[in-house]
RNA sequence: GGAGAGAUGCCAGAGUGGUUAAUGGAGCGGUUUGCUAAACCGUCAACGCAGAAAUGCGUUGCGAGGGUUCGAAUCCCUCUCUCUCCGCCA
């Protein structure tokens, strides 16, 4: 959400950059204008006749002291009268702030600068890419073949439980999750971050502090009974830890990791690329999100995807790091890189993790501050990245890593699995 | 699930209808100082108006929302949360 006043100083650079996320509802920039501006005048007003409420108020008590009944009766009339309109001007300050909020959700973060043009996928701007495409062997076969054929995880049985995109994972397959994800909390201490355990369940403050809620409610398993949200990713909870805060700027960067499972309902995207682990309604992942200075957060996003590429590099993975371009990006986001396996099986590229800038949107949501040496408040950056999700990034290890023997693990994770091949 | 107590600023804590949320402490900024400590001064939320800015003025803020009153931290109603005891329970 950005700044109403923000938004009143930059009309035109917010409208050229809104039309590079490809917004069509612009009209709403112009709206927000306008009912700012009319909710500054209705401020100032009510401030006016609550100060002269507030004078009255303290001469009736001094008349009354002094006994002056009559003429302490006489200006209760006038106060009396200027209740009337700061009450009035009050219900129509309320309904301006409310429609101005109304509005501002509305709107999208503006992209970065650097951000490209483009309205799909195929305009994303590759930026770096490490790792070799393996060649394989004749009858190599994607992984929901290699799941079955060495009891690494169960769709049908998860159907069974629950539904599609449940999956079940069993023996060594369960293993290997449990491997992963320590491997991954473990290089993310390493670099500095706090682990945190987060809720799995959150309310709707949560929710909308970190851009999910108004909107995209289709997107997240909803408990009806206490109005609770289940996590479509840790970012929620754990950004979260800081609404309503202020922070010292000498606390910044403030850096978290959290493991959990995620929930996605991923509405409207049945029947394409959901085959096997590529598509799943609860997975796991390990979540790495910074608190940042203004003037750092780049370089910090630089940082994070360093991080992750080095996780990749680590477990043997031919990557590539895509800039998304204006049309592709998320709503809250200003600058989003996506990083890509090679899935050699299925002869495509997955998007394993996307790590993000999204600036002042979140932290303006969540009220997220920090303390300058002026002694001044001001929103912080806030970011996150999947460091890593899980399903894709199996999918990827058990396909780039068959061989006629079985499948090889990479040496990293061999002290976290207790086996180094799966045969 | 039952009963009781409570919620005041960054923290502690006073305040039962009358100007300004007392007082103490922490943090930060400043003055003083050879350095440290100490002392002293200031500051520590949001919004509006004026100003290039420093800043000044005003409004709001005592868990949330409503009400009574010229005037509410204080009185009334609704809700939320926390703590204690009992019951149940991994």
């Amino acid at each position: 959400m950005l700044q109403a006043g923000y938004i009143a100083e930059n009309k035109e650079a917010v409208i050229t950059a809104l039309r590079k996320k490809r917004f069509k509802e612009l009209h709403l920039v112009d709206a927000v204008v306008e009912i700012d501006s009319l909710r500054r005048k209705l401020k100032h007003h009510l401030d006016t006749t609550l100060a002269e409420s507030n004078q009255i108020a303290r001469e009736v008590g001094e008349l009354f002291k002094e006994g002056k009944k009559a003429e302490a009766e006489q200006l209760k009339t006038r106060a009396a009268e200027l209740k009337e309109t700061s009450k009035n001007l009050n219900d129509e300050l309320t309904q301006a702030e409310l429609q101005l909020h109304e509005h501002l959700v509305l709107l999208p973060n503006p992209p970065h600068a650097s951000v490209p043009e483009g309205g799909s996928p195929e305009q994303n701007e590759k930026v770096a890419e490490g790792g070799s495409i393996p060649t394989l062997f004749p009858e190599a076969v994607p992984h929901w073949d290699l799941m079955e054929r060495y009891r690494l995880a169960d769709l049908a049985l998860g159907v069974k439980i629950t539904g599609a995109g449940f999956p079940v994972y069993t023996a060594r397959g369960a293993k290997l999750q449990r491997a992963l994800i320590q491997f991954f909390l473990d290089e993310a201490l390493k670099a500095g971050y706090e682990e945190v355990i987060p809720p799995y369940l959150v309310n709707e403050e949560t929710a909308f502090g970190t851009g999910q809620l108004p909107d995209k409610e289709a997107q997240m398993y909803e408990m009806k009974m206490d109005k609770y949200y289940l996590i479509p990713t840790a970012e929620v909870p754990v950004t979260n830890i800081f609404r309503d805060v202020i922070l010292d700027e000498k606390e910044l960067p403030v850096k978290r990791a959290a493991y959990s499972p995620c929930f996605r309902r991923e509405a409207g995207s049945y029947g394409k690329d959901v085959r096997g682990l590529n598509r799943v309604h609860q997975f796991d992942k390990v979540e790495i999100v910074q608190i940042q200075h203004p003037e750092k957060s780049y370089q910090t996003l630089e940082e994070m995807a360093k991080h992750v590429q080095g996780l990749l590099t680590q477990l043997e993975l031919p990557w590539r790091m895509m800039k998304l371009c204006g049309g592709d990006m998320s709503f809250a986001s200003a600058l989003t890189y996506d990083m890509e396996v090679y899935s050699a099986a299925q002869e495509k590229w997955l998007e394993v993790s996307s790590v993000s800038n999204f600036e002042t949107f979140q932290s303006n949501r969540m009220k997220l501050r920090f303390r300058g040496k002026d002694n001044k408040t001001q929103l912080a950056h806030t970011l996150n990245g999947s460091a890593l999700a899980l399903p894709r990034i199996v999918a990827a290890l058990l396909e780039n890593h068959q061989t006629p023997e079985g499948i090889r693990i990479p040496k990293v994770l061999q002290p976290y699995t207790g086996f180094e091949i799966i045969n």
